[in-house]
RNA sequence: GGGCGGUUAGCUCAGAUGGUUAGAGCGUCUGCUUUACACGCAGAAGGCCGGGGGUUCGAGUCCCUCACCGCCCACCA
């Protein structure tokens, strides 16, 4: 073959051509949306990754996903908008500086605050631009232009003005209540970052003598025998007969000696242990309420360093809270109220970030109110509306009620954490008059007595209060005018995994309907989480992890985005192997070799000059792949607006791989060998250029190589089509150009070619020995001659004979029916009349089963009346070509045995 | 204790509104240096769609139930 003209391997290299491409789209500005406010926009914001973290296989997906649907709306000619974010990541980010402190041999107080924020800050600002390097070799077409930390000036300015807002409505409270704290951390957690993990543990049954009978006692039964020491209580159901004439006694607390009541409350659960509770306000949520409820002390035995207090008594103050554990229980074994010890499997909550065990403690916090998801007007009850009328949509349809059912239960946010990397709330204390206040800028003085000895609240906020505010505080909120923010709020669809629905989502909808009046977005698409080869959660722990870099170098981007999201339903979990990959990869190639092929035959051809639209194929073949192509554009812009991606370039990848390149280019090949190549030459770029571009969102890179090298070798039409694949049109069907004559045609000349390359294999013919045959037309007598040297050439006969009526070809060797042809191959001395004979009875006995069974059905009075009419026609039809061939297989049976 | 998802070819998974003989990738088997591609081509084998019951003319698809596997939520100490 002649060398194209552009230089293309033989095999696509990824590596070679993916930098340049992405700098050239990023030089050229195609991120940038080209505002246009006649039309509606699109824009999704990225899920900001912490600024510190590295790329791993989930952000991956997320990309993968948010780029293909901001390139397709970019080709749809939508002003499209992906907003790249990252996120200071409060805890984790903490966490992290934290560590490599203690490394050096030092730690955060030792620093102070001020020099600890300048140490994360020179570590944001060294790992900080990882994750956005990394993105771009994921191709991402966000518009870096519009970068947000979740620090900068205006998200910072937005936090304050949500608190400040909240705070002045009374929204926001500070409150001494139990919360969930991790020791290791030092801050509060809220409910939702709290892990529950079953481990296996110890159930002590401990025994509370009566005050006024030593001889009597109570027995409880409790997994934290240290908390006894902050026991001022113990409760019993009140209907419990065990208990009945012990309620209203006091019980004596072994080892601090200190008289508590019994008292009766609902909330045991009389099955339980022995259906005695010792009562921990303190250290326990449910204690807390039934203290609460009965006006108990609450003490505090366990501190912020989780360590037992002084309330724990000498023996025990200042002793490590598991430590105190076993010397709790050896106390109390030795003093006999330890009745006994049994295993005991229970769930144990865990600090998310650090996985220290969380210590429930009352402290003094900042808490957001909620409200309830039936109180209109409240944040729970506008978010729990939104989602009920529809005002968003959450897809896959299942998750709306997870996250209604989350709403239902909702209780007041805890936003304070006592970190020092993060939002500073925004509230001062006044040391002169005492009054506290909220500003969203920095007040030199008190508001209300002029002091100037103020100072700011020590706490700073959850990291998601700030990115809950993301899909407006990035849009230029809380400044009213912002272009942005008029124009691309609500965005049109947030893309996430659902394991943050509750963390992200959820707070989103609350503070965006609290802030704006309007949804953040009007859909909700929730992906899956990636899973290794066996099924499990990556983890660095678990050292299953996969680096999304060393797959994109080892299979190219295309191929890992490809495999990332290929072939899976929205929603669900995915397996990624090496195979999935390698398939990805050899589909990038396969496309990579077709337009080397196409790219050659249109080389100096000056016959093509209405490829780029094709309005009228003319050849058959021509009219049956552009049909194919049509419905394939139609149902690739459906999939893609209902979010199945996964299903869209399924389809892609069979139309290109079967059709196009198995079925089409061969056919072809024959063509361009003839005396008329210019048609076939026209449709081949044809398809091929709009397959590309159908393709383009999901593999940005390989499609952009070739679009180029296939624009410079056929521009297209007068002035070009664009610079760039990128900002190229998504083909729609404007004109279709349906043509099922072609397609029945084609696809009985395609069962014609199966039919003898089948019969070829099974004789175990030789590829390379010639074999004749001799087609019985039926009626197809022009569609057979014209696509002769077609099936001559797939098929690998030759010569050809093509029966007219009337004529029949051997009746010796195979014949092979394709209704209505009968195809002839003189093969009496391979197969005898015996073995052809039994072939034919085994076909025909198969054709009798079927046709039967349609006939019955048929028959059958209820399918005929019930059924919707195009099935039964389609059934019909079936049943015609059924008896048809049934009719030829016994005629040549018949002229067998004669 | 609630709720959700899964159970389809040896493996990993697709299969709107019920309607041909249930599909793909990988793997397996048989042939191919066919002038785009061996990261390929051609052909083949392989499935009581987890069990049971029901609705329907018709069920992988809808309903009930059971069994495993996984996940989420929840204040049984």
């Amino acid at each position: 073959m002649t060398q194209p003209a552009i230089a293309m391997p033989p095999a696509y290299d990824a590596a070679s051509v993916e930098q340049r491409i992405y700098q050239n789209w990023w030089d050229s500005g195609y991120f940038a949306p080209q505002v246009n406010t006649d039309r509606p926009p699109f824009c999704v914001i990225m899920p900001p990754p912490n600024v510190t973290g590295e790329l791993h296989l989930g952000h991956a997906l997320t990309a993968s996903l948010q780029d293909s649907l901001t390139r397709w709306h970019r080709m749809c000619g939508d002003p499209t908008l992906w907003l790249p974010g990252k996120d200071h990541a409060g805890i984790a980010t903490q966490w992290v500086v934290e560590r490599a402190l203690a490394a050096e041999g030092t730690n955060r107080h030792e620093l102070g605050r001020e020099k600890f924020e300048e140490r994360v800050w020179d570590w944001v600002a060294l790992y900080g631009n990882t994750i956005d390097e990394q993105h771009r070799r994921l191709g991402a077409s966000c518009d870096w232009s519009r970068l947000r930390f979740t620090l900068d000036p205006g998200p910072v300015r937005a936090v304050r003005t949500t608190f400040v807002n909240l705070y002045n409505k009374g929204l926001i409270y500070r409150h001494e209540r139990i919360i969930n704290w991790c020791p290791r951390c030092a801050t509060a957690l809220s409910d939702l970052e709290v892990d529950y993990e079953e481990r296996d543990g110890k159930l002590y049954y401990i025994r509370y003598p009566l005050a006024d009978d030593p001889a009597d006692f109570i027995t409880v039964a409790t997994t934290r025998p240290e908390s006894m020491l902050g026991d001022t209580g113990v409760a019993v159901h009140p209907e419990d007969d065990r208990y009945a004439a012990k309620v209203g006694k006091t019980v004596l607390l072994p080892i601090m000696g200190r008289p508590i009541p019994v008292v009766g409350d609902t909330a045991i659960e009389m099955d339980f242990g022995t259906g005695a509770l010792k009562v921990t306000p303190g250290h326990d949520l449910v204690d807390f309420e039934i203290g609460e409820r009965h006006n108990l002390p609450m003490l505090t035995v366990i501190g912020f360093d989780g360590c037992l207090t002084d309330a724990a008594g000498s023996k025990y103050s200042g002793m490590e809270r598991f430590a105190a554990r076993s010397a709790v229980v050896d106390e109390l074994a030795a003093t006999g109220a330890l009745e006994k010890v049994e295993d005991y499997h229970h769930s144990v909550g865990h600090c998310q970030r650090c996985s220290e065990v969380v210590e429930p403690l009352i402290s003094l916090q900042w808490f957001l109110n909620v409200g309830k998801h039936d109180q209109p007007g409240t944040i729970a009850g506008n978010a729990y509306a939104a989602v009920v009328n529809g005002d968003i949509e959450i897809l896959p349809e299942r998750f709306a009620r997870v996250y209604l059912n989350w709403l239902e239960n909702i209780r007041d946010w805890c936003i304070s954490r006592q970190l020092w990397w993060g939002h500073r709330i925004p509230v001062w204390y006044c040391a002169s008059c005492g009054s506290q206040s909220a500003h969203v800028a920095d007040p030199d003085a008190c508001p209300d007595c002029g002091s100037a000895a103020i100072e700011q609240e020590s706490d700073v906020l959850d990291t998601w209060f700030s990115s809950g505010l993301w899909p407006h505080s990035t849009l230029g909120w809380p400044d009213t005018g912002s272009a942005d923010l008029d124009y691309f709020y609500p965005n049109t669809v947030l893309e996430t995994g659902y394991d943050i629905l509750f963390f992200w989502v959820a707070r989103m909808i609350m503070l965006g309907i609290e802030n704006t009046g309007d949804v953040p977005f009007r859909s909700v698409y929730l992906h899956g989480m990636v899973l290794d080869s066996q099924g499990q959660k990556m983890s660095k722990t678990r050292g299953n992890t996969l680096d999304p870099l060393d797959l994109l170098e080892q299979y190219g981007t295309d191929a890992l985005r490809f495999a990332l999201t290929t072939g899976t339903a929205p929603g669900n979990n995915l397996r990624l192997s090496d195979d999935k990959l390698e398939s990805a990869r050899n589909f990038a190639n396969k496309i990579w070799n077709a337009a080397r092929f196409v790219i050659n035959a249109i080389e100096g051809r000056d016959d093509l000059s209405d490829w780029y639209e094709l309005p009228a194929p003319r050849h058959r073949e021509d009219r049956w792949i552009v049909s194919r192509l049509d419905a394939l554009t139609e149902t690739a812009n459906e999939n893609l607006a209902q979010f199945e991606l996964g299903e869209a370039q399924q389809r892609l990848y069979d139309f290109i791989w079967n059709d196009f390149c198995d079925w089409y280019i061969e056919m072809a090949k024959v063509r361009l060998r003839s005396e008329q190549p210019g048609e076939a030459a026209a449709t081949l770029v044809h398809v091929l250029e709009r397959s590309l571009r159908l393709l383009h969102p999901f593999m940005p890179f390989v499609t952009e190589e070739i679009w180029q090298n296939l624009m410079t070798q056929a521009p297209g039409p007068a002035g070009g089509v664009a610079s760039s694949i990128m900002i190229a049109p998504y083909p729609r069907v404007d004109s279709p150009r349906p043509a099922p004559d072609a397609e029945s045609e084609v696809e009985v000349v395609m069962q014609t070619i199966r039919a003898v390359r089948n019969m070829r294999a099974q004789l175990r013919i030789p590829a390379g020995q010639k074999l004749e045959a001799a087609i019985e037309t039926n009626g197809m007598m022009s569609v057979v001659s014209e696509e002769k040297d077609v099936i001559s050439a797939l098929a690998r006969v030759e010569p050809l004979r093509v029966l007219d009526a009337g004529d029949s070809g051997a009746t010796s060797g195979v014949s092979l029916v394709v209704n209505p042809l009968v195809v002839r191959l003189p093969l009496a001395g391979v197969v005898d009349l015996e073995a052809e004979t039994e072939r034919l009875d085994k076909e025909l006995g198969e054709t009798r089963r079927n046709q039967e069974r349609v006939r019955q059905l048929l028959d059958n009075p209820n399918f005929v009346a019930k059924a919707r009419p195009e099935v039964v026609e389609k059934e019909r039809q079936r049943l015609q070509r059924l008896t048809e061939q049934r009719e030829r297989i016994e005629e040549i049976v018949a002229q067998l045995s004669r």
